[in-house]
DNA sequence: TCCATACTTCGACCGTAGCCGAAGCATCTC
DNA sequence: GAGATGCTTCGGCTACGGTCGAAGTATGGA
């Protein structure tokens, strides 16, 4: 009794609907304004502010006033890893939402997890990227491979650049759909961004699913193909 | 709105401060009783049957009925590592319990996490281990090393035995006092159970926390030594 | 200056969930 | 059987937290 840590506290703020449906909706790592993340919550404004406020007092959101709006992110990565981490917690349990709606192929097949690639092609690419070497998986840790740095440079990614910042750049996050690995890390995030960049794939509006366009897919799967299934 | 798996079930089961308590006191990883977690919980025996149930219609929980009593664990090593990083999360932003107590130094040093063993001694059991080559270390994932089996055949422990299960051998943790990893896994859990056995070390009752014989510490500091000190 | 927009704070309402006393089962001991 | 122990169920109380309407504050634009 007593012991350690409170996790109660972040039990009961992310444990409330509302809060859970705001945070769910800060996953696809956009920031978003109060009067988004109250339709977001499926409540009203004044209730939606002193949710938030809550949340930011758990250091769970961070907020940046711009002009009139006050835009809401998560407080960092940690709450996106840790999110994901419950998601696939509670996928796993069978603690589903009770219609699965038609948004959910295309969230399963592919979606934005905080900042980088998730979903049915997010494990995909990661499979590909460890079976041609460019990236070492040992136990459920990634590393930069042997051929790492040349295969991004290829897609247009500088490798030491990444690596300059203090943030890791490789780091496995379980898909909570697929229950495998996929790719998170600054060179996850990098990857991502330069499928947007180069139009192969858009996101959508108010939802966490990425589309690509027929072009982008032809690219993606060409650059990332499956041989032979890869044991997790 | 309505996106993926609902993390406000178990955030709200986690949220209530006496399932909390009652989760922290399991993370010892014994078996306890319907009234041993209601102490636990600062909460009468029938408020402690409802949550119980709760928990474990919620897949938290697994029951075990013996006689007259029923025995309570957490379902799998799963939650045990839902709640571990929880509570490294909830550490990391300050959310600690308002008084620290007295036994939280002996916690801090050493204690059990779930099955395997945690706090500055865990992490310089795993330190000294990745020093030796005895375990690999690549970007947060653990695999066994070169000198793996030898070393770990020396402290009484067949490896081969242990990878025959389909549980991972090994695995990393994070710990939330010293906010670094330490060693789970089967592995992680036969080198506690050894440490017993020899009689280097004891639980103490009612808590999560190790106790290390004069001896059995003199053994253990020995045994994994750390001769300079080894970046995360 | 005036109004519109974005958001917060206040106040009141209400439902739910936690809580315990008492009673009801179940299991073991004698 | 009778009684003790371990636990669950029932019923009713209570309080906290979520909710929204209304009013208040800040920013931007006309």
């Amino acid at each position: 009794m007593k012991e350690g840590p409170d996790i109660a506290q972040i039990g009961a703020l992310i444990g409330d609907p509302a809060r859970a449906n705001m945070l769910t909706a800060l996953m696809g790592g956009k920031a978003l304004t109060a009067t988004e993340l109250a339709a977001a919550g499926g409540i009203t404004l004044q209730t939606a502010s002193t949710h938030l406020a809550k949340l930011e007092a758990g250091r769970l959101l961070a907020q940046r006033k711009q002009g009139r709006h006050r835009y809401f992110t998560l407080a960092d990565d940690a709450v996106g890893k840790l999110l994901e981490s419950i998601m696939g917690f509670a996928a796993g349990r069978g603690h589903l939402r009770h219609q699965p709606g038609p948004k959910e192929p295309a969230l399963r097949k592919a979606r934005v997890c905080y900042d980088h690639l998730a979903g049915d092609y997010g494990v995909r690419m990661l499979d590909s990227l460890v079976a041609t070497g460019a990236i070492d998986a040992v136990g459920d840790g990634l590393a930069i491979g042997a051929k790492g740095e040349e295969t991004f440079k290829c897609i247009g990614i500088d490798v030491a650049d990444l690596k300059a910042s203090r943030r890791p750049l490789c780091r496995s996050c379980l898909d909570w759909s697929e229950r495998r690995a996929h790719l998170a890390g600054s060179l996850g995030k990098a990857l991502l961004a330069t499928f947007f960049d180069k139009g192969w794939a858009r996101r959508t509006a108010g939802s966490r699913s990425v589309i690509f366009s027929p072009d982008g897919e032809r690219h993606f799967l060409a650059l990332f193909p499956v041989e032979t299934p890869v044991a997790a």
